[in-house]
RNA sequence: GGGUGUUUAGCUCAGUUGGUUUAGAGCGCUACCUUGACAGGGUAGAGGUCAUGGGUUCGAAUCCCUUAACACCCACCA
């Protein structure tokens, strides 16, 4: 048959994955065989596949696909994210354009057109990740609000509750006034800003003084209530306990004394807003200063902010600078950085904000998922320096804020029944909640319509805490078989920001709800950034579009590219020339094999080079298994790839392909024929995980295979019985052919013109490979001799010396020239070796097999510098 | 402010407990090759005082300290 010389992944990529599927490959059902198990980090249900997700699942499907060759039941567990805050505020912003306000629809018909946009876009990243070749076990696809999931969410929380592990408390939280929802600690990222530091005199009550404070929030002095100093600072002493007045209020309040404030800092005098900043609330709370919230929840000024009302606050913080400047009271304005907290998904500046909240206390949950990870191990990390981030993060944990001011997820358990704070009970269905209302408040009248629940959502990552869990719906039947079977799962791939978001969290619910961890390995990949250093960000424009890149390299040159430039750990600095490197492997491995089945095939006897040929490689297949293996202990995916590019772009196709070849137009034997089918074979199952389209096509284009003889359910190959010592030698043959072609090269010599070959050999000199030599070499014989030949170059192997004779053609000069850097390179490296020698501590203290090493190394040298000097000596 | 990590060829990175290394790979680069699988190819080659300064050692890219640059994480300093 006739192949094109170019390998098009497009219709090959199609019809693989349509078979894969069509024949259940993907599906996992638990059996005898060991399970191996990932569950995907679930995207967000509204998102686009971008660079990172690419990424993380390659590596996702690479191992998938290794561990099914290997016999394991492999199993991986896709799904989505209901991303409560961005799908809300994708879904607003939707219906802003279509002129609907959230604020005009009930809950009920905000959600329905929440679930309308999931439907409608829910699935498309999945469908990308099929391009990618993703062996998912589809039919298991997830999403969090799944009602199985939703309902393992609802059933957590209630006995988290009464376990006394949640609690709802008026905390200082995170506020996103653009969402309008609190968030955790870890949704809040700090910015380094400049902005302003405005010195603003306040006037003391009596009008005997003024006092100046510094500022960044100038806005917020219409909620302050009181000015603070350090109590041993001797400039404000005589002030304390005095009243002044605040600007543009005339609200007097008093001068209080506290540590807390630095007299380095400003002025040393600290106004105190009690109700917008997290330090002046616990010093409003100590010395029990009254709060005023000065703000909407949008963070416009309410009716404190008097004339400023309705005002936005950065508009604010304007015009009440203004004012202070042209009423005397702003004394001067300085230069300032501070950080600011900004939401993570809106990037809206935070507002810390008073609120009634959720929160999951953290103290009991920390313990055992700190010791899985610093003591037993028994959950390890890839690379390990994430250890100590992790241990950092658990260590300092504050009790997390689980409560959002959201419609989309899952509704907070809980409902009130009366006006008091504590009037409320926590119950996984309402017919609970209203038995246990009636016993909690005495009232046997109360009726279902006294009940009102709670109106918050949880935080997304309280459902994705449990996704290994409630994937194999481990949380609402814990005994089943599936989750029996599948957890802990094996090895968990994500991005090392959520480390704290997810990863840790899920090892906390894993101990809490399994009494296990998770997973056993977690594989963290770097961040993808472009050739710049850039992070890949859709503001700046630079991250490719996934599916072109499928379209341009194939999914399979696209998966190469990703893992060439992924060694492990490190960020990868993504360049689309990786993915032609990708697309050109392809290519080669194709051709590869467009070059086998062109031969004809013949009952002659094996040739002596294909014998050899054929044994050496087995070895250095064996070699290559063998440190392929090693990588993926250690999650080295790219330098695993590495491994096999070299074997079968060097080893393979250079050397063996051109061993075996036979004469052009001449068959070839069967024997050699079997053996290279059955190499090539055995180089497509580990090029599988990696390149899985090509290798299934060219699979199938050896031979009709059935249902069951797929590439995709193949076996791992195991190391084959060989000489390794051919292995070994084979090195020295192929200097032998280097240098050959180096002396065509010098001498321009083409190809076609036969040269001879005369060695001066020792016992090291690769004898059995001389069939070889002659062949690639294109040498007509090699001869033994015992001197040099007249008018030859030469080179060295070892320390046998190898000549071709070129009478006429040597210019004596240029060879002696040669000669002579040889010469003083082996002399530069005799010196090196015998200062070690001739150092007597060395000589003392070095280990015998190094010592033996030393002195081979010289009596090498001391042999080709008297060869080379004898040339020399011949020549000149 | 605290912590972690990085710094090796033009680029991206290996270099495993210090000794088979006057340091390796891939890509790029240079020269030559219309070589019957592949120019998305082949052959050969150039290219590094292992960030800096010091120390330990018979021996350091590797261990210790200094300095510098970069990256990331954590933290309520107005």
């Amino acid at each position: 048959m006739e192949l094109p010389s170019k390998y098009a992944p497009q219709q090959a990529e199609s019809k693989w994955y349509q078979y894969w599927m069509e024949n259940g490959y993907f599906r996992s059902t638990p059996d005898h065989r060991t399970p191996y198990t990932i569950v995907i980090p679930p995207p967000n249900v509204t998102g686009v596949l971008h660079m990172g997700h690419m990424l993380n699942n390659t590596i996702q499907d690479v191992l998938i696909r290794k561990a099914r060759l290997q016999g394991f039941n492999a199993c991986w567990v896709p799904g989505t994210d209901h991303a409560s805050i961005a799908t809300e505020a994708k879904v607003v912003a939707q219906l802003k354009e279509q002129g609907i306000e959230k604020s005009d629809l009930s809950r009920e018909e905000f959600l329905s057109h929440a679930w309308a946009w999931k439907e409608k876009y829910g699935g498309v990243i999945l469908e990308q990740l099929k391009k990618l070749g993703c062996s998912c076990d589809w039919d298991r696809t997830a999403f969090t609000m799944d009602p199985l999931l939703s309902d393992s969410v609802i059933k957590v929380f209630v006995d988290l509750y009464n376990k006394g592990l949640i609690y709802r408390g008026y905390r200082m939280v995170h506020w996103d006034p653009e969402a309008l929802t609190t968030l955790s600690d870890e949704e809040v990222i700090y910015e380094e800003r400049s902005g302003l530091l405005y010195f603003v005199s306040y006037p003391l009550a009596d009008g005997s003084d003024r006092i100046t404070v510094a500022t960044t929030r100038p806005e917020t002095i219409l909620g302050d209530t009181a000015l603070c100093v350090h109590p041993e600072d001797p400039r404000y002493a005589h002030l304390i306990g005095q009243e002044v007045l605040v600007p543009i209020t005339n609200r007097k309040v008093p001068v209080i004394a506290d540590e807390y404030v630095d007299p380095e800092f400003g002025t040393g005098c600290l106004k105190i807003t009690p109700a917008h900043d997290p330090n002046d609330y616990l010093i409003g709370q100590k010395h029990g200063l009254e709060l005023i919230d000065i703000f909407h929840p949008n963070a416009t000024l309410n009716s404190y902010g008097g004339p400023f009302e309705g005002m936005d606050r950065f508009e604010a913080r304007k015009a009440v600078a203004k004012w202070l400047e042209e009423h005397g009271f702003l004394v001067k304005k300085e230069n300032h950085q501070n950080k600011v907290g900004t939401s993570e998904r809106t990037k809206a500046v935070i507002e810390p904000r008073l609120s009634d909240q959720w929160f999951l206390r953290m103290d009991t949950l920390v313990k055992p998922a700190l010791e899985a990870v610093m003591d037993t191990q028994e959950i390890k990390l890839f690379p390990k320096k994430f250890e100590n981030t992790y241990k950092h993060w658990l260590e300092g944990i504050r009790d997390w804020n689980i409560s959002r001011q959201l419609w989309w997820g899952q509704q907070i358990p809980a409902y009130y029944y009366g006006d008091a704070k504590t009037d409320y009970v926590v119950a996984e269905s309402l017919e609970t909640a209203l038995a246990l209302a009636r016993e909690k408040s005495g009232n046997a009248q109360l009726d279902a319509s006294d009940l009102r629940r709670d109106e918050d959502a949880l935080d997304t990552w309280f459902s994705s805490w449990l996704w290994p869990i409630s994937v194999f719906n481990g949380i609402l039947d814990p005994e089943n078989p599936e989750i029996k079977y599948y957890y802990p799962t094996n090895d968990l791939v994500t991005g090392p920001d959520i480390l704290f978001f997810w990863v840790a969290r899920m090892i906390f619910a894993g101990y809490e709800y399994m009494g296990e961890k998770p997973f056993t390995n977690v594989y963290l990949t770097g961040l993808v950034r472009d050739a710049q250093r850039r992070k890949m960000s859709k503001s700046l424009g630079n991250s490719p579009d996934a599916l072109k890149l499928i379209e341009d390299y194939g999914a399979d040159g696209v998966r190469v590219g990703l893992l060439l430039s992924a060694s492990a750990g490190n960020d990868l600095l993504f360049d689309e020339a990786l993915c032609a490197q990708g697309q050109h492997f392809a290519n080669k491995i194709w051709n590869g094999f467009r070059l086998v089945q062109s031969w004809e095939v013949a009952e002659i006897p094996q040739p002596e080079t294909a014998q050899l040929g054929i044994e050496w490689y087995r070895g250095a297949f064996n070699q290559t298994l063998a440190v392929i293996e090693d990588h993926f202990e250690k999650y080295r995916i790219s330098d695993a790839l590495m491994a096999l590019y070299k074997l079968v772009w060097d080893d393979y196709s250079a050397w063996l392909l051109e061993i075996i070849k036979p004469a052009y137009g001449a068959p070839i034997d069967k024997t050699t024929y079997e053996s290279v089918i059955g190499l090539l074979e055995q180089n497509l199952v580990l090029l599988h995980p990696f390149m899985p389209f090509l290798t299934e096509e060219i699979w199938q284009y050896i031979q009709p295979r059935s249902k069951d003889q797929a590439l995709i359910v193949g076996q791992w190959p195991k190391p084959y019985a060989t000489d390794m010592e051919l292995t070994n030698t084979f090195g020295l043959a192929a200097e032998v052919i280097a240098g050959v072609r180096n002396i065509r090269q010098e001498h321009g010599i083409p190809q076609k013109e036969l040269l001879s070959l005369c060695v001066l050999a020792d016992d090291q000199f690769p004898k059995s490979w001389v069939p070889v030599i002659t062949k690639l070499a294109h040498v007509e014989e090699v001869t033994w001799v015992e001197a040099a030949p007249e008018g030859s170059a030469s080179f060295r192997v070892m320390s046998s010396e190898c000549f071709v004779p070129l009478l006429g053609q040597i210019d004596p000069v240029e060879e002696l020239k040669k000669l002579n850097d040889e010469l003083a390179y082996t002399q530069g490296f005799l010196v090196s070796v015998e200062k070690k020698l001739s150092n007597e501590r060395f000589v003392q203290n070095a280990p015998e097999s190094v010592l033996a090493l030393e002195r081979k190394k010289q009596s090498d040298a001391l042999e080709k510098i008297e060869m080379l000097s004898q040339r020399i000596a011949q020549l000149s």
